[in-house]
RNA sequence: GGGGCCGUAGGGUAGCUUGGCAUCCUACCACCCUGGGGCGGUGGCGACCCGAGUUCAAAUCUCGGCGGCCCCA
């Protein structure tokens, strides 16, 4: 690594691509190549994604990619927010399309008119659907590396309810699942709600899911949103009721992507090169033979360690033999490896292996009779040490503050008392030259920072990604 | 939305002002030697973003295209 962690922005261009999660050299803007390493990783979290929704009652499904442009325009806020950044398909073979298609930046208008058809009676409902799938955005503004892309890896959730309180239960889940899933990854957070000015197009409300980097700028890794009628009425999605009247349904959706890994890679990462949290690392152990004159008995030794460990983790030896083990421990420590097993002539004479945890780099000698169950209690023990580690971090970078002088100064979240209106929201923003990334769930009196007006509303103001 | 910088081997670079055989590091390949924190040695492969123009001659100058980076709003 040649830039330490301190300059953020070299330090992270850097780091994805020395550890081997993508190629940046594809030749469009915003678009990277996936590299194994890398996709390995993704793919672990998108398989968390389908095991904790399977179990919250969601299928799995996919839509196609293109949209019709008279379906896309259906809904007028959702248009509107969406028009200036899609790719239109525009013609076949070098025939003009009859009605343009357009490439899903998300997929409510290619979804919503095909729940019109499956969507008869309550029986019906509630239908609860996820895909994990690319969505494309033509992003005018600077892209960087799983921040802000072009070709998006996109989680998504759409579920549709009979009425509005089964609609917000599921809200209520949905913040359920995200928990999980940033638990699972070790990745601190706020929920906010949006304001309405930034929430979704076409949404009634909705809730982000806050992080911030070590630069102290924010991002937003989940978005839950609520919308209640809002779709289903343009798009027709009506269900008979049992008293035998008809009413539309009532909606909502859960959003990740791969933002989740630029905030793993940004927030867990040290001078080094990237930490991985254990539960969703691609490689848990890496085993480094230590081979000196014993060659061959050292390497029977390690793939003997590498098959007892392969029922229980994600193991590899790392057997190249053209590397010395010094360049081996800092390659995996690059790579972001949770914990390095080395095997060599001392400790085969002991009985005993030697493990070497990344994110303290603590050393312990465990015996072989020992070392299966010692892995588990430090796997475990490191993914739980990286989020109590980040959440310290993240909380130290909230602050509350009572001037625009302060909001401007702070690097991070500030915390300022808001009446909430969009007048003042506005001004706010201009004074500070940052941006109300929303409003948290918790109340706390005061008077807003620019009108004066009592108030229980908290504005978090930050410059985000 | 506005402004600036840049494009030379897989990666990082020198050369560009003043046009004339393209520099070094690293990676890679072969062989030898090694191995508890980035081993060493010898030999080798490999590049001027694309197009047009100026010129005896273009990495270098001019124009256009494509691509990238940074700053401000």
């Amino acid at each position: 690594m040649e830039f330490p962690k301190e300059n953020f922005s070299e330090w992270y261009n850097e780091v994805i691509e020395a550890a081997g999660l993508v190629d940046k050299r594809y030749p469009v803007k915003g678009m990277h190549v996936w590299l194994p390493y890398g996709w390995q990783l993704m793919r672990n979290i998108d398989e968390y994604f389908r095991k904790i929704f399977t179990e919250h009652k969601h299928q799995e499904v996919y839509f196609p990619l293109l949209i019709p442009e008279t379906e896309f325009k259906k809904e007028a806020e959702h248009i509107e927010g969406f028009e200036n950044e899609v790719y239109w398909v525009t013609h076949g073979g070098l025939e003009p399309l009859d009605v343009k298609l357009v490439v899903r930046p998300t997929s409510e208008t290619a979804m919503y008119p095909i729940f019109s058809l499956w969507i008869r009676s309550h029986a019906d409902l509630p239908l609860r659907i996820f895909q994990i799938v690319n969505v494309f955005r033509y992003e005018t503004k600077q892209t960087r590396t799983f921040i802000r892309v072009r070709e998006v890896h996109f989680f998504e959730s759409h579920t549709a309810h009979a009425t509005a309180e089964e609609s917000e239960e599921q809200i209520k889940d949905n913040i359920e699942i995200w928990k999980k899933v940033a638990d699972k990854l070790a990745l601190p957070y706020v929920l906010v709600r949006k304001t309405d000015w930034d929430k979704f197009p076409g949404a009634a409300y909705s809730i982000g899911a806050e992080t911030i980097m070590p630069s102290g700028r924010t991002l937003q890794i989940a978005t839950i949103h609520q919308y209640f009628q809002n779709f289903s009425k343009p798009y027709g999605i009506e269900y008979l009721k049992e008293d035998g009247t008809h009413d539309y349904v009532h909606q909502t959706t859960f959003g990740m992507s791969e933002r989740l890994v630029g905030a793993i890679v940004g927030i867990h990462g040290d001078d080094r090169g990237l930490i991985l949290p254990p539960d969703i690392a691609p490689i848990q152990v890496v085993i480094i033979p230590i081979v000196t004159k014993n060659k061959e008995g050292v390497l029977e030794e390690a793939r003997k360690i590498e098959n007892e460990l392969k029922e229980h983790y994600r193991v590899h030896l790392d057997d190249r033999d053209n590397y010395t083990p010094g360049y081996k421990f800092y390659d995996w420590e690059l790579k972001g490896v949770p914990l390095r097993l080395e095997i060599g002539p001392k400790d085969m004479e002991k009985g005993q292996v030697v493990l070497v945890r990344r994110d303290n780099f603590e050393k312990v000698f465990v015996s072989r009779k020992e070392y299966v169950n010692k892995i588990s209690e430090l796997l475990k023990d490191i993914q739980k040490s990286m989020l109590n580690k980040a959440k310290k971090e993240m909380d130290e970078k909230i602050k509350e503050v009572h001037s625009i002088e302060e909001i401007k100064e702070h690097n991070g979240i500030a915390a300022v008392p808001w009446c909430g209106s969009e007048e003042c929201g506005h001004k706010l923003e201009e004074l500070t030259e940052k941006k109300i990334i929303g409003i948290p769930f918790e109340k706390k009196k005061g008077k807003c920072i620019i009108c004066g007006k009592e108030t229980d509303k908290i504005a978090f103001v930050a410059k985000p990604y």
